[in-house]
RNA sequence: GUCCCCGUAGCUCAAUGGACAGAGCACAGGUUUCCUAAACCUGCGAUGAAGGUUCGAUUCCUUCCAGGGACACCA
């Protein structure tokens, strides 16, 4: 991670890199007590680890020695002086700079109300494809696809905050074995047929879905005959078959039209949609041309790809019954979606248990089209368990991704009995996706009820009450006749607390954690950083009036209060969080 | 068996090879005639074990221990 992005950043190391000579990385950090300043390197230390560093060795003792030459070298840049309050050397040698409280406040100015705050341009000219949620129809929409969708939404919006064009792609597994069982389950189930749920609401007609696929998989499990009858039935879906035709598009359909519903309610989209159908054929063109070549091969009356001759394992690609498996099929998505938006690059973001299976399948496809493997990533993320254990759909004990949701919401009502429902579930949401946000995608997460859908401390809700505090006081400042948009800078001047000096040295960070996150793919980052703005802004709030200040003073404090507003409500906003105004 | 990931306070999570390992929850105590107490303040408390590399290791390497995942016709 560099965290270089800043102007000051620029100017400090271009100044460093002058006085230790050309062809060196200089690399900054922020301290992190903020005695030590804005910006430290510790390219004095690096000099007299490193070989390659010679060139200080003849000449001075130690790296406390050579961090003071390179200081005193420093205090002749004019630039530099015009942007640094102090430059100092600390044992072992680093060097520490804390940058001017004038040329903070002063770009301060320029951050209030700035909607882009927080924007860069570092990545124009990329052609971005995500693909993140991928549901099945015929299988309940879990907290599993709810953590892909929100690592995929934030990405998505991280990518965009860099400036690059994005797209955003879904894809589902409308045909396939699971389709096949769900189907048996409801064919078999003894209890009811489509016919006689197809009035009830969407999620009652789901819920029956669901228990069908349950059903069908434990019958594929545990009864030889039903297993069969489910691998015709698989044959079946594929060909649309005039004898599941009807049931096989009624149900698909009951899934969508519910994953939307969901998708609503998450305030996420899609540009593109695939299904596996499409892909699957795609696919199968694809493996059977690079049959010849060598690329797959012939194996048990399947065509594999010989993932053993590449370091991984080997996969089947078209199964024995001349069907393209899930392997074929992203091979083909790949290429069907190079079709339709020429990407740059391309992220695949699922749950990590099928990473190295994603191995393979860009290892195949690298072997089918070089670029284009090149250009495909894909980003694992952790899974979603219980305190009991992992949640598994045919096992029961899976968290319905809909009824988080609503537990959520429930259970702020109760908490808040006066809030509104619209807020309640703005909240409720923000709770449970900053809960799969907070922590570095790659972890899992071990969901509990009460812990996850926590409403204070190191949570959504906290971020959304802060930031609708800001705007209760910013709305409130109006009434004392001070728009804070019109206070001139100069006026901001005055002796500041400390509580006021840790906020000004918080907000130039937000752009450079912002394209950290985003070149990291980790979101995590945002929320880490705006987590902590929230608390040196409450901990200011606590300790001093803002309205009731005066002159200068208060037109500081609400400029401060301003712009924390715009970093949350924008930092909010690239986690895929609402930023309610009231709460 | 092979390959991959992981092990930080009682619990859930942070920490681009750096300067005293940072939060939240829980626990103990405190703050409201005052801008939203979903808040704030004080206290308590941690790098699985052993080696190695480095000026410096939670971070990199090795071994061990513990957990999870993947390994051919599921997705």
């Amino acid at each position: 991670m560099n965290w270089t992005r800043s102007d000051y950043a620029e100017k400090i190391k271009k100044a460093i890199e002058d006085v230790v000579g050309g062809g060196v990385e200089v690399e900054l950090t922020h301290p992190t007590v903020p005695e030590h300043g804005d910006y430290a390197t510790n390219v004095a230390l690096v000099a007299f680890g490193d070989s390659k560093w010679r060139i200080a060795n003849g000449k001075w003792k130690s790296p406390l020695e050579f961090a003071e030459y390179i200081k005193i070298q420093l205090s002749k840049n004019d630039l530099l002086q015009a942007i640094c309050e102090r430059i100092e050397v600390a044992p072992p040698g680093f060097i520490n700079f804390t940058i001017k409280k004038e040329v903070l406040l002063d770009s301060l100015m320029q951050s209030v109300n700035d909607e882009q705050f927080g924007e860069s341009k570092l990545w124009e000219g990329k052609k971005i494809i995500i693909e993140y949620t991928d549901p099945n129809p015929f299988k309940e929409f879990h907290v599993g696809h709810l953590f892909t969708n929100a690592v995929g939404e934030s990405l998505a919006r991280l990518f965009e905050s860099q400036g690059p064009e994005v797209k955003r792609a879904n894809y589902q597994g409308d045909v396939g074995l699971h389709v096949a069982k769900a189907i048996y389950g409801i064919l078999w189930n003894g209890k009811w047929r489509i016919e006689d749920v197809k009035n009830e609401p969407l999620d009652v007609r789901t819920k029956h879905l669901g228990e069908a696929y349950a059903l069908g998989a434990k019958a594929y499990e545990e009864d030889q005959a039903a297993k069969e009858e489910i691998i015709a039935l698989n044959k079946k879906v594929y060909d649309l078959d005039p004898e599941i035709k009807e049931l096989y598009e009624t149900g698909r359909k009951w899934s969508l039209d519910a994953f939307e519903q969901i998708y609503k309610r998450l305030d996420t989209r899609f540009d593109f949609y695939y299904f596996e159908r499409d892909t699957g054929r795609v696919g199968e063109v694809l493996v059977k041309e690079h049959l010849k070549d060598g690329v797959f091969e012939e194996s048990n009356g399947a065509i594999i790809f010989p993932g053993e001759k590449h370091g991984l394992h080997n996969r089947v690609f078209i199964n024995s019954q001349g069907l393209p498996t899930y392997e074929a099929k992203d091979l083909g998505l790949a290429q069907t979606k190079y079709k339709d938006f020429p990407y740059t690059h391309s992220y695949i973001v699922t749950g990590n248990e099928i990473k190295e299976y994603f191995k393979v399948i860009i290892a195949a496809l690298g072997s089918v089209d070089p670029e284009l493997g090149r250009k495909v990533k894909h980003v694992a993320h952790g899974m979603v368990r219980l305190p009991t254990g992992k949640m598994s759909s045919r096992a029961g004990g899976v968290i319905g991704g809909e009824s988080l949701l609503d537990e959520a919401k429930k259970r702020l009502l109760q908490a808040y009995p006066e809030m509104d429902e619209e807020t309640a579930e703005k909240v409720g949401v923000g709770a449970v996706k900053y809960t799969l946000l907070k922590s570095a995608i790659g972890t899992d997460i071990i969901f509990d009820f009460d812990k996850s859908l926590s409403f204070e401390g190191d949570s959504g809700p906290y971020l959304q009450y802060t930031y609708a505090r800001t705007q209760s006081v910013l709305e409130k400042s109006t009434d004392y006749g001070l728009p804070s948009t019109a206070v001139d800078g100069r006026r901001l001047t005055v002796d500041m607390s400390q509580e006021e000096l840790a906020l000004l040295r918080t907000f130039y960070k937000f752009p450079e954690v912002v394209s950290a996150a985003a070149e990291n793919l980790a979101p995590n980052l945002v929320a880490t950083y705006v987590i902590d703005l929230a608390q040196k802004y409450n901990a200011f709030y606590n300790k001093h009036r803002i309205l009731e200040a005066e002159g200068g003073q208060k037109d500081l404090r609400l400029v401060l209060t301003e712009v924390v507003g715009t970093i949350l409500r924008n930092g909010l906003g690239l986690l895929g969080i609402f930023a309610p105004e009231k709460m």
